[in-house]
RNA sequence: GCCUCGGUAGCUCAGUGGAUAGAGCACCGCUCUCCUAAAGCGGGUGUCGUGCGUUCGAAUCGCAUCCGGGGCACCA
């Protein structure tokens, strides 16, 4: 029997007192939702497989004592299949104990289920815009970058568990002044001159520079003798404006594919898909800029002053109101994002009904704006629109805290985080603390291929039960004519109950919006099942034993190994389905 | 100044109303003729930053306060 089961068996008892008039003066509707009375797991297992705080809640609402009330309960309880014992204790928690093939259930459940187990639907419908990463194509994703990739994908597969019809996506910030100085950069390395300021100055792009003219050089093009002095017209023969030259536009043109194509591979590479790769320049040449004003005008919420367009995000709570296009014509770096939202919202194959976006901790100043969009539009933001922010990650090296920025150069990449320890263990490392906390990478620790990373811990159960099976196996061990009241040791209980906590890690982490709750249920998990492997066997150790006596905890009854083998079955599946959701494998051998 | 996220063991961090606050690392031991020792077992640590409040109950919620990170452009 699950905490679920156990949580609609309760609510299920408390309203027929409700209805036979014996819970005093408590009202049909002050009875909650199975969903919202769970059944907990107690720390100290005197008190129980499973308690429940529902008498206690419920208690005054009753007019009786809370111990009193759970006394009716428990009356009730009692005589429920499976139920073994039911003790009311210290202020009023229903403590349950279950029989151990009540317990063991869940076991046929897991492999019934496979790999489903622990997804469930209560998102279902709903259609969520998951952006993430989106770093400027002006280099190497580094390592912050890396943290949103791991993180942002583990959510989509978290949220997709919850049920919910998820759009991985990515925003190219390819129009702008970010770009104009990138390719600035590119021409002045090309020419072995200083960066410009403000301008890139890693080795980068240098090399970068150099592939560009290697690519040019390869269409018979000499990409360094086009003009550098502004105006005059691209490769392409199109004219170009005040402030440009042919030479940077031709750079431009083709470092910055580059990037989109390194940026794309480096995301494959990490097993991070995304289902939408868009481009910023797109909203204006789409028009979709000018839908989006067209809009908020009909709507009374932007307005021309000093030879600008505003929008009126003061009305929502912003300090004040915000410039969408420039006095000089040219749109603002918001205007983009008023745009974006339009057609997140709006777009003809896949309308999101939330645009959720992972942001790093520099960015949160945006959040009243991004909410203030949301609201010029009519939106709701507290369901149309989701802001995660994330907290920056510091990198050491000798100690010492490494200041990254990708214009200064030193970049710690996403590239030399995999190389140095692996897509897994980047990946665990990466997604398995809460990423509203700052994140502390140790290079020199990752750089001694460390085993300290407890990625390793819980694939280790993967391996270690496929081998069980595998032994099994040669054994000649049967699953049939499993006897799961056999599985009563305080180690198959212990992991019986993790098992069973399972879904409930799902669903809270997809409430939550918090993937790195599944990694430390794996690490819970793990550690119970090296224990239980420790101290049981699955294949009897053999006659050389048997003059120890009746030791069944090494020398199972066939019905008994057959439980246990379904046992283990059971927790490589969740193991397997754990590491799913975070995008980490579940190896068969290590 | 305003906004925002943090403050839990020596270190890195879990724990968003439950019972005696947990894990890993680090340190000291022990356990492979016994399904893989990337493991298990034992050994000890806390003013949960501080104060007040809410209630049967607070690391968790509210208020105040101290400390730290980050942010406050007609840049992107």
């Amino acid at each position: 029997m699950s905490p679920e089961q156990l949580s609609s068996l309760l609510v299920s008892i408390v309203r027929d007192l409700v209805a036979a008039g014996k819970a005093g003066t408590l009202e049909e509707d002050q009875i909650p939702e199975p969903a919202k009375a769970p059944v907990m797991r107690p720390r100290d297992r005197a008190h129980g497989d499973w308690s429940s705080n529902l008498a206690l809640r419920l208690g005054s609402r009753t007019g009786m004592a809370p111990r009193q009330f759970g006394e009716l309960i428990a009356d009730e309880l009692k005589t429920k299949p499976g139920i073994e014992a039911v003790e009311i204790a210290g202020p009023g928690f229903i403590n349950i104990t279950l029989s151990a093939a009540a317990s063991a259930q869940i076991i046929d459940d897991i492999l019934d289920q496979g790999e489903d187990f622990g997804r469930n639907d209560h998102l279902s419908g709903r259609r969520l815009n998951l952006e993430f990463v989106s770093a400027n194509p002006t280099g190497p994703i580094h390592i912050g970058g890396a943290r949103w990739a791991a993180v942002g994908d583990s959510m989509a597969r978290v949220l997709q568990a919850n049920g919910a019809a998820v759009t991985r996506e990515y925003y190219f910030n390819d129009h702008g002044t970010q770009i104009d100085r990138f390719a600035k950069s590119l021409v002045a390395a090309a020419h072995d001159e200083p960066a410009p300021v403000d301008g890139y100055k890693g080795a980068y792009i240098g090399e970068i520079a150099g592939r560009v003219i290697d690519q040019a050089k390869a269409e018979g093009i000499d990409i360094l003798s086009l003009p550098r002095v502004d105006g005059g017209t691209d490769q392409d023969g199109n004219p170009l404006g005040e402030g440009d030259s042919a030479q940077r536009e031709a750079f431009r043109a083709r470092a910055v594919p580059m990037m989109f194509d390194e940026i794309k591979k480096s995301m494959e590479d990490f097993r991070v898909h995304f289902d939408v790769w868009f481009h910023e320049q797109s909203l204006y040449d789409d028009g979709e800029v000018k839908k989006a004003i067209d809009r908020l005008r009909e709507l009374g919420k932007v307005y021309d002053k000093d030879g600008a367009i505003w929008l009126r995000t003061s009305d929502y709570g912003d300090d004040k109101d915000r410039v969408i296009i420039r006095s000089n014509g040219q749109a603002s770096y918001f205007c983009s994002d008023v745009a974006y939202y339009w057609n997140k919202r709006h777009r003809a194959d896949n309308p999101a009904d939330e645009a959720i976006y992972m942001l790093g901790a520099d960015h949160h100043g945006y959040i009243g704006r991004l909410r203030a969009i949301c609201q010029a539009f009519g939106d709701d933001p507290d369901t149309n629109m989701q802001i995660l922010i994330g907290q920056l990650v510091n990198v050491y090296k000798d100690g010492k805290v490494v200041k990254m920025s990708k214009r200064a150069g030193n970049v710690v990449t996403l590239e030399d985080l995999v190389d140095a320890v692996g897509v897994d263990a980047a990946r665990y490392s990466l997604v398995r603390t809460s990423y509203t906390q700052p994140l502390e990478i140790d290079l020199d620790l990752l750089a001694r291929h460390s085993n300290d990373n407890p990625v390793y811990y819980v694939q280790y159960a993967s391996a270690r039960g496929a081998n069980v099976d595998r032994n099994a196996a040669a054994a000649g061990i049967s699953r049939e004519g499993a006897d799961f009241s056999l599985l009563d040791l305080p180690d198959d209980e212990a992991v019986l109950a993790l098992l069973a906590q399972y879904p409930q890690v799902v669903t809270k982490a997809g409430n939550l919006r918090e993937p790195h709750r599944v990694a430390h249920y794996l690490e819970t998990l793990a550690g119970a099942y090296h224990t239980w492997y420790a101290k049981e066997r699955v294949v009897p150790i053999g006659e050389r034993e048997q003059g120890e006596g009746d030791d069944s905890a090494k020398n199972p009854s066939p019905a008994c190994s057959a439980a246990r083998l379904r046992l283990n079955d059971a927790v490589r599946q969740i193991v397997a389905n754990g590491l799913g959701l975070l995008g980490v494998t579940a190896p068969d051998r290590m």
